[in-house]
DNA sequence: TGAGGCTAGATTGTCAACATTATTGCCGTA
DNA sequence: TACGGCAATAATGTTGACAATCTAGCCTCA
């Protein structure tokens, strides 16, 4: 509480969406997280948030509570919100969770896909061994997001995408970094493309392993940037 | 619309908690859904429940707020809550990502048992025979439901069960459903003693295997409710 | 000098009134 | 009689003000 400074209520008077309604600032201070602009510990104080955004304190309030829930952010009784701090521990734990709940969406996408599918998630594929071989870590990453995202909706399986989605929210910090270490984006590419080819084999438990895999490889990269 | 009724207004003036803070309305909304007396596709009216409830509209509708993302509750935009009435086929969705999970929890629960938890989790597995020989199906469940509470204690894996939690909450119906099928709780039973015994002697593999397998029984037993 | 209590400020929680939106039943018209 | 618009009603969404709660700094007293 001493550290951790209030957000600043200048900077930019007008709201980011143009509306005062819940659901822009919802998305705005989604946005503002995510982006690192109010790191993690940040206090989130309604008062301020509202006078930033231009919208009423109930709707800050509305959202705090939405985003609470979505893990994005930490709520005391009586004592407000603040930026959760995902640490590497629970990064690791999320995943896990992710490791398995993606394994399973992987064998639903094999069982399920079509011709058609099959062709967009090998484009998928080729774009991103185009964006590593450039060294375009930024498109990489979009690229991924696509992937595992595609992989979701093929599955059909809206009860995992939804798990999936929410755990998603709360590690994007990690996730990022994680790209930016020297030579992840190599091995990381090269479990992708293993996924991409189990699924369009239609061989669920192959596409299962190999999505675990790669999980498994991402759980291997954070433990080890515990020092 | 036309066919669900409101929630009567009257039956208990006083309020459940004797207070009328939100947290108090939110578990008794949470109560009256889950024991049934609000049934699936029900109508939520904010101003009813406030004056069943004693509690303010306010409160009521952050109730509403909360409950609807825990996935017990519909809210559409303008046009109120509802109870959800999660189809069999979600209720299949769920248990395939509780089979996942759980599996990841069993494992984990076996690296990291001691030796007093493995009493203990016996202690359960036996408590759950002597239940099933006697037929008391309500035992049986609240001990199943111990059991799985207990293995993702021992996990320590907060995140995945944070997951069960709010998948659990949404299933309770269909879960209760099916210890009523006869012959069910004798297959169940020899399921979890298999997950116990895999738990205690360390095997993380074949501890997922076990939990998998059991989820699997509940998935089959599902589907084939599909007439 | 240190501990305990106390007051002032800041922040969240609650509430009731108002605005907005969707539904329903009715009426006029072809 | 069937259809399309329209007004009345019911419910939710929003806002601003008030009450309860917590934190921090100060002051007293042993």
């Amino acid at each position: 509480m001493t550290t951790t400074p209030r957000v600043p209520a200048e900077g930019r008077p007008a709201p980011l969406t143009g509306g005062a309604g819940s659901d822009g600032v919802l998305g705005a201070i989604r946005e503002a997280i995510l982006t690192g602009e109010f790191g993690p510990g940040q206090r989130l104080v309604e008062a301020d948030l509202s006078a930033r955004f231009g919208a009423s304190r109930g709707s800050v309030r509305a959202a705090l509570f939405e985003l609470a829930n979505e893990g994005v952010v930490e709520r005391v009784q009586n004592r407000g919100a603040r930026v959760r701090a995902v640490t590497l521990e629970e990064a690791i734990e999320i995943s896990e969770v992710r490791m398995v709940v993606e394994g399973l969406c992987a064998a639903k996408a094999a069982e399920r896909i079509t011709d058609e599918q099959a062709t967009e998630l090998r484009a998928l594929g080729s774009a991103m061994r185009a964006a590593v071989s450039a060294g375009d870590v930024m498109r990489y990453s979009e690229l991924n997001q696509r992937l595992h995202g595609r992989i979701r909706q093929i599955s059909g399986q809206s009860t995992a995408a939804g798990v999936l989605e929410r755990l998603r929210a709360q590690n994007v910090r990690h996730q990022f970094r994680l790209s930016l270490i020297p030579g992840r984006p190599h091995v990381s590419l090269a479990e992708h493309l293993a996924i991409i080819d189990e699924i369009c084999a239609r061989a669920p438990e192959a596409a299962e392993r190999a999505a675990r895999r790669h999980l498994l490889s991402v759980i291997d990269a954070l433990a080890s940037a515990v020092h």
